[in-house]
DNA sequence: AACCCGTGGGG
DNA sequence: TCCCCAAGGGT
């Protein structure tokens, strides 16, 4: 791009931005912990879903030693049904780093500030600029849409390696004296305007340094190859109940999908003969890689004949335990059914 | 590099 | 219904 349409891209973005920004919470102080937070939750997290939970960990946590000194079951119960729940407990890990390792303060340089626990490449970026108005790009899927556009870039977003690129572009780009309004100009407007499809151009501040719209392209841009489809999975769910009406929960291990979140007893459908129970519920969740299709059934303990894993819990407590979400939903229709 | 890791909403 | 997407990071 010419220095001429660069210097007008970065007059027109800032102006566009500081008039039309949204106001959302964590616009409102320029904490860098407050910015740390939403910056995670709003990974591959709509604004929308994001605002409550916001909320909720900020009244929790109102200090990061608050959050340092919380334990991890409160942070998880806390973002219980937000999804992606490594970042919970990656955030959570960071914040105690940081008051062990920085006294408590954020450190302002990326390479210091990405050897923290869950702050990759784009969240480095975000609160160098956002907090500190450090010169430093943040490259997430908005602003590669609008820079393929802008730029006519036809490398496919799907392969890591092309990140660089835009990496490179933004550190070429940026507005030294408005880092912050800069990058938090690029995603306002890929989510707003510049969208993955329909994209409001005639709107658009930049749509005059814009190749793609220059050619009517906008719409075959960003390129981007599909992943494959998810795998479905066939699950039975216990509900068991023993004489004092507790129920038999199991604590998921520390890795992997819905790391440390409780469930009801989870069966492999060969390794239990179910025919003697009377099915409850059916229930289909869907993540991004995997389905799970469970079968859900209600037992007595002296009905059970095997030994299970688990802790018996009552009811009171069960409701404070941060439950993987289709357990949420049995658990919900279990107290719906049980009520006095 | 490729895969794992959630959820809710839109077309 | 199905597919895609949304302010990514860890392994």
């Amino acid at each position: 791009m010419k220095a001429q349409d660069i210097r007008r891209f970065r007059e027109a973005l800032l102006t566009w931005y500081h008039k039309e920004k949204r106001d959302l919470p964590w616009r409102k102080a320029n904490d860098p912990y407050h910015i740390w937070i939403s910056e995670v939750m709003l990974q591959q997290t709509k604004v929308d879903t994001v605002i409550p939970y916001y909320e909720k960990f900020i009244e929790a946590y109102p200090t990061l030693p608050d959050m340092a000194a919380a334990d991890e079951e409160h942070v998880l119960k806390n973002w219980e049904g937000l999804g992606y729940y490594s970042r919970a407990r990656n955030l959570h890990a960071g914040v105690k780093e940081v008051v062990e390792r920085y006294n408590g303060s954020l450190p302002t340089t990326r390479e210091e500030i990405s050897s923290i626990r869950g702050i990759g490449p784009y969240t480095a970026g975000a609160i160098l600029s956002i907090a500190y108005q450090v010169p430093e790009h943040a490259v997430d899927g908005n602003v590669m849409r609008v820079l393929s556009r802008v730029l006519f870039i036809e490398e496919d977003i799907a392969k890591p390696k092309t990140k660089k690129i835009f990496e490179e572009a933004v550190m070429e780009l940026i507005d030294r004296h408005d880092p912050s309004g800069f990058n938090q100009g690029l995603m306002e407007l890929g989510a707003t305007i510049c969208t993955p499809t329909k994209p409001s151009c005639l709107l658009c501040p930049i749509n005059d340094v814009c190749e793609a719209f220059s050619r009517g392209l906008q719409e075959t841009l960003p390129i981007k190859t599909k992943k494959t489809k998810a795998l479905s999975q066939q699950w039975n769910v216990l509900v068991v109940e023993n004489e004092h009406g507790e129920l038999l929960m199991e604590k998921r291990q520390s890795k992997g999908l819905l790391a440390n979140m409780w469930q009801f007893p989870m069966m492999d459908p060969n390794e239990l003969d179910v025919s003697m129970f009377a099915e409850k519920m059916t229930l289909k969740h869907v993540f991004s890689h995997l389905i799970w299709e469970l079968n859900v059934f209600y037992v007595k303990a002296n009905d059970l004949h095997m030994k299970a894993d688990g802790v018996w819990k009552s009811a009171d407590e069960i409701e404070k335990l941060p439950k993987a979400v289709p357990m949420i939903k049995i658990w919900d229709a279990y107290k719906k059914e049980n009520v006095g």
